[in-house]
RNA sequence: UGUCCUGUGGCCGAGUGGCUAGGCUCAGCUCUGCAAAAGCUGCUACAGCGGUUCGAAUCCGCUCGGGACCUCCA
C-alpha cells in the first residue's frame, strides 16, 4: 500500500507524511470564534478536519487532537482598539461576556453532534490560559521581537524577517506584504506596518481584563493557538490545520510567536480546507450570507428549496476534496442527498445478501482503490466513487447479475464499516426504536393484508394502499421474494 | 494596480501528458399487472487563441471570465 501523502501549504507540495514520534501524532485546529453561530462554512472546515482525524485514527495512529475555542481577544476592529467580539456581543444582548462563551459554545458542539464528529481530544479556551499566553509573551520582549508601548505589546515583524522568513507560509516577501499594507493612521503607536498586537491594554469600559507586567488588558488573538498548542503538543509538533482564510494572518503570525518563543519551526503539516461559497462568494459572517445548520436542516431560508439532513450535508461536503472550493446550491445538495441514500440503501442490501460459491468481482482490488484514495491527500471524491463501484457490485448481486462468495460479502461489509462509516463518519438515520418496532409490526401486516389483496388481482386496491402509503412517507417496492418497504 | 488560486459535459465534481472517475438529471431498454427499486445502454466535456510534443483537458504564453489576499472571518 503507499504512504499517506499530505499537501503541505508550508511547501506547496505533496509530503510523505511522517510522524515525529509515530505511532503518535500531533494535530491542531483553529476552532471556532464563539460569539455568534457557527454557520456551515465553520462546519465544513471541521467535518474535513474530522474526517482526518477520523483516517489517522482508523490507520493506526494515536491521535492527540487539539481544537481551540476562542473566547477572548478577538478585536471587532484592525485598529487593535475598543473592546472585543464577546464585550461587545454581551452588550448588545445583556448578557456577561461568558455566558455569550457559554451559548455559542454549546450551540457549536450540539451541531457538530449533528454532523457526527468526533469531538477533539482537548479543547482548551482562551480564557483558560492567559498565564501560558502572557509567558510567552514575556519570553518574546525578552528576546527583543515584541516592544511595550502604554500597556500594548507588539509583536515587530520587521526584525523578526531578520531572523526568520515572515511570509513563508504564504510564499512572499516582507517587501510584497509591505506593499500590500495600508498606511498606519497618525495615532498608530505601532513601530511597523505589519506589527501585530500581543497584548492590548484595557480600557475603562473593557469587560474583559486580566492583570499582566504590562497593566490590565487581554491577549491578542494570535498568541492563544502559539500558547496552547506548545503547552499541549510540544515546540514542534505534526499537523496544524484551519481554513484557508486563517492563512495570511492569523498562521502566519501564529508561525512567527512561536518561532520567537522558541526558536524551532512549530510545525511539520500544514493543512488548510478551502471555503464555502454562496454564489461564488465567500459565505462570511461579515458578509452576512452565512448560512445557519439549522436553517439547512430545517429548510427555511430563503435560497432553499427544501431541508436537508446533516447526513446529507455532509456527503454533499464530502463529495468535493477538502482544497477545492464548494460552491452551495439546492441542485448539488439535491443530487448528493439521492446519492448518500443510495449508498445507505446499498448497505441494508449487503446484509441480506445471499452467496455464491463463486465470485466473478475483485472486492481487494475495491478495498485497495479505497486506501489509495485516502492516501492521496485525503481525496474524498475518489474515495466516494470507488463506494459507489462498490454499490453497483452489491446491487448487481442482488439482481443475480454478478456472484459473490461469502469472503466478498464480509469485505464488502468491512469496506462500509471503515471507509462509510468510521472513516466519512456517516451514518444511517433512523427514528428512536420503540417507534420503530411498532411500526415494524404495522407494515409487516398491511403488506400482509396486500399481498392477499394482489393475490385476487386486486390491483385497484393494492395499487391505492401503496399510494396512500407514499402520500404518507413510506415507500412499497415489489419484488420477486415479497414487498419490502421503507421511509 | 500587485500577488496567489481558479474556469471540466444539463447540474455537481475527481483526474493523469496518450488508455478519457463518480454522483445527480434526461432518454431508451430489461424486469414488472402497473409502479418503484435495481441493472444495462445512450447523451462524452475539459473557457478562447497560440506554442512545446508523435500526442495535451493535463506543460508554457497571451486573452477573457470567476475567486482569494493586502480590514474581521473556518
Amino acid at each position: 500500500m503507499q504512504p499517506l501523502v499530505l499537501y503541505n501549504t508550508l511547501t506547496r507540495k505533496k509530503e510523505e507524511f511522517k510522524p515525529i514520534n509515530s505511532p503518535f501524532v500531533g494535530l491542531y485546529v483553529c476552532g471556532p470564534t464563539v460569539y455568534s453561530d457557527v454557520h456551515l462554512g465553520n462546519c465544513r472546515t471541521f467535518i474535513s478536519f474530522d474526517l482526518i482525524y477520523r483516517y489517522l485514527l482508523h490507520l493506526g495512529y494515536k491521535v492527540r487532537y487539539v481544537r481551540n475555542i476562542t473566547d477572548a481577544g478577538h478585536l471587532e476592529g484592525d485598529q487593535d482598539e475598543g473592546d472585543d467580539k464577546f464585550a461587545k456581543k454581551a452588550k448588545l444582548e445583556k448578557l456577561e461576556p461568558m455566558e455569550i462563551v457559554q451559548k455559542y459554545s454549546l450551540g457549536f458542539h450540539n451541531i457538530m453532534r449533528e454532523f457526527n464528529t468526533l469531538p477533539p481530544s482537548i479543547e482548551p479556551t482562551a480564557t483558560g490560559h492567559i498565564c501560558e499566553q502572557i509567558e510567552m509573551i514575556k519570553e518574546i520582549i525578552n528576546k527583543n521581537l515584541a516592544y511595550e508601548i502604554n500597556g500594548n505589546v507588539y509583536f515587530d515583524v520587521e526584525k523578526y524577517n531578520k531572523l526568520f522568513n515572515y511570509g513563508q507560509l504564504t510564499n512572499r516577501k516582507l517587501e510584497e506584504l509591505l506593499d500590500g499594507t495600508r498606511v498606519l493612521t497618525g495615532q498608530d503607536e505601532k513601530r511597523g506596518r505589519l506589527d501585530f498586537a500581543l497584548w492590548i491594554k484595557a480600557k475603562p469600559e473593557t469587560i474583559m481584563h486580566w492583570p499582566s507586567p504590562w497593566g490590565s488588558g487581554f491577549p491578542g488573538w494570535h498568541i492563544e493557538c502559539s500558547a496552547m498548542s506548545k503547552k499541549y503538543l510540544g515546540e514542534t509538533f505534526d499537523i496544524h490545520g484551519g481554513g484557508m482564510d486563517l492563512q495570511a494572518t492569523h498562521h502566519t503570525n501564529e508561525i512567527a510567536q512561536s518561532q520567537a518563543y522558541c526558536n524551532k519551526n512549530p510545525v511539520n503539516y500544514w493543512l488548510h480546507t478551502n471555503m464555502l461559497t454562496v454564489n461564488g462568494a465567500t459565505m462570511s459572517k461579515s458578509k452576512g450570507n452565512g448560512f445557519l445548520p439549522g436553517e439547512l436542516f430545517a429548510g427555511n431560508h430563503p435560497l432553499l428549496e427544501k431541508g436537508y439532513a446533516p447526513m446529507a450535508v455532509k456527503f454533499f461536503m464530502l463529495q468535493t476534496h477538502y482544497r477545492s472550493p464548494l460552491d452551495f446550491s439546492n441542485d448539488a445538495l439535491q443530487a448528493s442527498e439521492k446519492g448518500f441514500e443510495r449508498l445507505m440503501e446499498g448497505y441494508n442490501t449487503l446484509n441480506y445478501l445471499k452467496a455464491d460459491s463463486i465470485s466473478n468481482e475483485n472486492i481487494i482490488e475495491l478495498q485497495l482503490n479505497c486506501y489509495a484514495a485516502m492516501n492521496d491527500d485525503f481525496n474524498t471524491s475518489v474515495l466516494i466513487a470507488h463506494l459507489f463501484d462498490a454499490l453497483k457490485i452489491i446491487n448487481s448481486a442482488n439482481d443475480k447479475k454478478t456472484k459473490l462468495t461469502q469472503d466478498d460479502i464480509d469485505l464488502l461489509k468491512s469496506i462500509y464499516q471503515n471507509f462509510v462509516f468510521d472513516v466519512l463518519g456517516l451514518k444511517n438515520e433512523k427514528i428512536d426504536s420503540k417507534t420503530s418496532q411498532a411500526l415494524s409490526k404495522v407494515m409487516d401486516l398491511i403488506i400482509d393484508i396486500r399481498t392477499k389483496v394482489k393475490t385476487d388481482k386486486n390491483f385497484e386496491l393494492s395499487d391505492k394502499i401503496r399510494d396512500k402509503l407514499n402520500d404518507a412517507g413510506i415507500q412499497i417496492k415489489d419484488t420477486k421474494e415479497g414487498a419490502t418497504w421503507k421511509i
